[in-house]
DNA sequence: TAGATTGTTAATCGATTAACAATC
DNA sequence: TAGATTGTTAATCGATTAACAATC
């Protein structure tokens, strides 16, 4: 994987949404895309879409031809670290949990979700779409002899900070936060994924148009 | 809701971060806030803490004494329209589907989900959590009955589309989209919830750390 | 060839941070 | 009073867009 430029935050968000674009148009047979059907298609700007694949592509588009899809879903796809396995725990078997237990669609990304733990006795023991469902209790003991980097958590918010603290101390490296709270650790890499926040991007574009 | 100054996305998604804290140290009894608190526990600079609290706070901050809680709380709740309640619709209740339906945390955004629809029989006519699942077919004579702005699709990204411009023709206004696929839509509001984005910078920023 | 599309370089825009006078 | 903290104004930074020569 080689990272020739440093990419930002937002330049990072786009391109799973490009992949997912490009992956259609492989489906129905498309050979080259140009950056004008990005733009068109995604609500990007042509210039950015361009900008966007130079950072990461391994080579360079053609006037007129544009560039190859297949080969610009292999540098993503690389990019991404698709083409690696990443192991991950989850943390929480509840609704939210069970729901990212049963979606199989985190290999395509990369993410295998190799157990989950909760506190529910009815749970525990449990067998959810081939992944075992442990004891709270057991994560000192299981997590440091799996091969495991991130934890995604899906428990309540009042106990997420807690036991992100145990995670850490079991040699969790990065949290995917799907509870409703804002975590936030010096030494561990956090991903808050905020419902509330996109709410409120989408009431406040509601309530501006309404206003109209 | 006096909007005085115009707010950016960026800004838009930190109000529920503050809020969340807010409410933790309203609880804990705290009756004043000062902004390094906020800068210090959420990561976000003082000078920005501050400006986000001017663009909508109706009342100034004071030197030595700094906010205070329950006025800032309320200033929040109002500006994102929690104090009014907005009705909503779920489109499939799949396993995110039922995880929504379960999920008694939306009211606290003034989010309420009227019903589902989904197209699996076995599931049509359940109740879940107090929310009815429809069957699919009955959009178009249901919705329009239903004082309903917003949409939630959790299903397959193969129905999306398709569906969302039945809701449309529906009169549906707002899409906040789970379904792992770009929507874009000319007249309508779309949010797009992209775990695949948000793994995307958890991952990468993994990658930067293991390499050093 | 002519024109569409590319990558690059420069200009613009907006958001964040720094500096600082005002004030509790 | 002195010092901590505020809001405001100016400077910086980074990301996006515009312009354009290169080229298929």
């Amino acid at each position: 994987m080689s990272k020739l430029k440093s990419v930002s935050i937002h330049q990072l968000e786009r391109y799973p949404v490009y992949l997912k674009y490009l992956n259609n148009l492989n489906r129905d047979g498309v050979r080259n895309v140009f950056s004008w059907m990005l733009s068109e298609e995604l609500g990007i700007s042509e210039e950015q879409v361009r900008k966007d694949f130079q950072a990461i592509s391994t080579i360079s588009g053609q006037p007129k031809k544009g560039r190859v899809v297949i080969q610009l879903i292999d540098d993503i796809e690389t990019f991404l670290g698709y083409r690696d396995v990443t192991n991950a725990i989850l943390i929480g078997a509840g609704h939210l949990g069970q729901a990212f237990l049963n979606y199989n669609g985190f290999s395509d990304l990369g993410l295998n979700i190799l157990a989950a733990f909760d506190i529910d006795e009815k749970i525990i023991g449990r067998t959810i779409n081939k992944k075992v469902v442990f004891s709270m209790d057991r994560i000192e003991n299981l997590i440091p002899r799996l091969s495991v980097h991130i934890a995604i958590i899906a428990t309540p918010a009042e106990v997420a900070d807690s036991i992100v603290q145990r995670l850490i101390g079991s040699g969790i490296e990065a949290i995917w936060n799907f509870a409703p709270i804002h975590l936030s650790y010096p030494d561990v890499i956090v991903e808050n994924v905020n419902l509330a926040s996109s709410l409120a991007v989408l009431s406040h574009k509601l309530y501006i148009k309404e206003r109209k």
